[in-house]
DNA sequence: ACAATATATATGGACATTCATATATTAAGT
DNA sequence: ACTTAATATATGAATGTCCATATATATTGT
């Protein structure tokens, strides 16, 4: 899946998608339920927007289980990843990124985290 | 001017500012005609573009007689300049841009280049 | 093992809104 | 007057949002 610079910025041009970008960057993998929570949306519509990230190759998808985890595409050039780990430093502890990640921190039952595994 | 994340993708977004803003990128500074004639679109097409850049703050003008230059915005962000230099050297070596450059290059009678000045 | 049910996610359709383009016009400078 | 650039308006296209519903997986009860 080769990305294109249109591609890219066409994708995060929605403050939504920008917004869950920034967290896959910082997280590594998320699941629907916590891009929900974190980002304070309904679940259709976070679900929408990822689904336009996924047909642009920003993103990839894994089903286990009931949940679907997101992550960054492992394909992604580097130009790119680079792009967004700037924006990442250069905007993440304005609002609303910085809430963003506090809610997700915050967030109880993250299915990854079972407690003591 | 202060810039922020959403502020600068959704200016990026429109493939025809992006190529724009990748041109100033490389050439420090260019005026209407020479981005016109270098992108291959009508003046008040590429002038509204620039108007939104210009209203967002990414990109300052300065008049000279008939004509009026663009150029990055001085006080841009550190973190923006490097976001649209990554993006050069990630994508400037294929089409569009190649072209755009070329086209640029080729261009007869820039204001600028008063022949032997 | 098989229903019935609950949970997590995805998608289709209707509606509103935003955005891009083209044309025409205006303003500023020589 | 002529050139360069900016703006106003109208129209069509794309995009976002909301609601309802569909699918897929897991769980519980029998």
């Amino acid at each position: 899946m080769k990305i294109s610079a249109d591609a890219l910025y066409t994708a995060i041009a929605h403050p939504l998608r920008l917004r869950a970008l920034l967290l896959l960057q910082q997280e590594a993998e998320l699941c629907v339920c916590e891009l929900t929570y974190a980002l304070r949306v309904s679940q259709p519509m976070i679900s929408r927007h990822l689904a336009q990230l996924r047909q642009s190759g920003l993103v990839d998808d894994r089903r286990q289980g009931l949940w679907v985890y997101y992550r960054l595409h492992d394909a992604l050039p580097d130009w790119v990843r680079e792009v967004l780990a700037l924006t990442t430093d250069g905007v993440s502890d304005g609002p609303p990124y910085a809430k963003d990640r506090a809610r997700l921190s915050a967030m109880p039952n993250r299915p990854g985290s079972a407690c003591c595994a």
